[in-house]
DNA sequence: CCCGCATTACCGTCCGGCCGGACGGGTTCG
DNA sequence: CGAACCCGTCCGGCCGGACGGTAATGCGGG
């Protein structure tokens, strides 16, 4: 079970190297330094390639924020709205969002609509959860939402970035109006200290 | 000069329909009722396609931002950041942000990333005019570009997407934050009234 | 008559997918 | 013990069709 990781790596990678429309099955067996053949035994299409690519990314993506919220729990175990703090947190990081899951979501959006089925389906699971957080205003738990799927934007298409610190900042302001600080304009340092977000761990 | 507009429309509605990697000069070419060799005339190439679309659809949406901070400077001649608020606004009707730019950039993107280096420039002079803007904290200004780029994903790949009434709590939360409001929890109200937006005409 | 716009016919390449078979390590059975 | 067999894995050539782009031509108006 080892090639087939190779190929979904090797996919990936064309993507982000060639484009989403350059996607084709030559070049990912190439990158993944199998036959086409090869390639066919492990995936027999290349919507099927798709479909397992959103499949374990966004497999992947679900499994961090997990992770991440329940080091928010563990900080402070009385603590709102962990859910959105962890989404928050995931984006942290510059072209942390442009990941892997980007990359899938984009080629399957450019190649055929409906392999997002799943992946709308995962997306309203995180919503449900950003929204009935405990006591967190809803109005917050969208905030959060929108403000992580924006730098997501901003990461995957590199469109005028903001520096690290201006990141920072954006990001510690609307962790704190979800902590329930009163969010007005506090913070002002620099690009350091992420503030309402315990230490982080390496990958 | 007719032929040209009805090709750049027949090529958004391709890219919307078959998906960004179906986008062939025939599709496009039988969509906007002209030949291939027709087509050929008007764009030397595929790519030249890509660059033209970009073009026109950026600049579209860029007079629409003008307009709108227009607006919001006659509503209020010493408003504070009536670029953000313009930036927001345009997001604020449910799928706006998914037009044509969306589409352009999207495919683009799928293409060939180097298409976007104009697209770059554009969104740089956006987020000039953003943080720069009179008397306007960068951060608000940050903020309200992510929160308009989020919506723009969520519209973008239909994942998720927040209710209209949600939609709007959102956007009066940040639009209060930049016009100089406090910023609490303030809002609680249906569906209508956009609160820091002046009233709207037609496309 | 020629110039801007458009058409049809065509070319070489690359695409997704199929197929017959090669390889190699177990397992069965004489 | 070894020959026969099987099966998961992988190979690489092939096909029909679609692709981006070129070339030669048609044609109406100034």
């Amino acid at each position: 079970m080892q090639t087939r990781e190779r190929i979904l790596q090797a996919a990936i990678e064309v993507i982000r190297t060639d484009g989403a429309a350059n996607l084709t099955l030559d070049r990912v067996a190439l990158a993944a330094g199998v036959s086409k053949g090869g390639f066919l035994y492990h995936f027999g299409s290349k919507d099927a390639l798709m479909a397992g690519l959103l499949d374990e990314t966004l497999a992947v993506l679900d499994e961090e924020l997990d992770i991440r919220e329940a080091r928010f729990r563990a900080a402070d175990p009385a603590a709102r709205g962990t859910f959105a703090l962890a989404y928050l947190d995931y984006v942290r990081e510059p072209y942390k969002a442009a990941d892997d899951t980007s990359a899938s979501i984009l080629a399957a959006a450019a190649l055929d609509d409906e392999l997002l089925a799943n992946t709308r389906a995962t997306f309203e699971r995180w919503q449900e959860r950003l929204m009935h957080d405990d006591k967190l205003a809803e109005t917050a738990g969208l905030l959060a939402r929108i403000v992580g799927d924006g730098l997501w934007l901003i990461d995957l298409f590199g469109l005028a970035p903001p520096s690290e610190a201006e990141r920072y900042e954006v990001l510690d302001l609307v962790s704190a109006m979800i902590a329930g600080h009163s969010a007005g304009h506090s913070a002002g340092h620099d690009s350091e200290a992420p503030g309402a977000a315990p230490p982080h761990a390496g990958p």
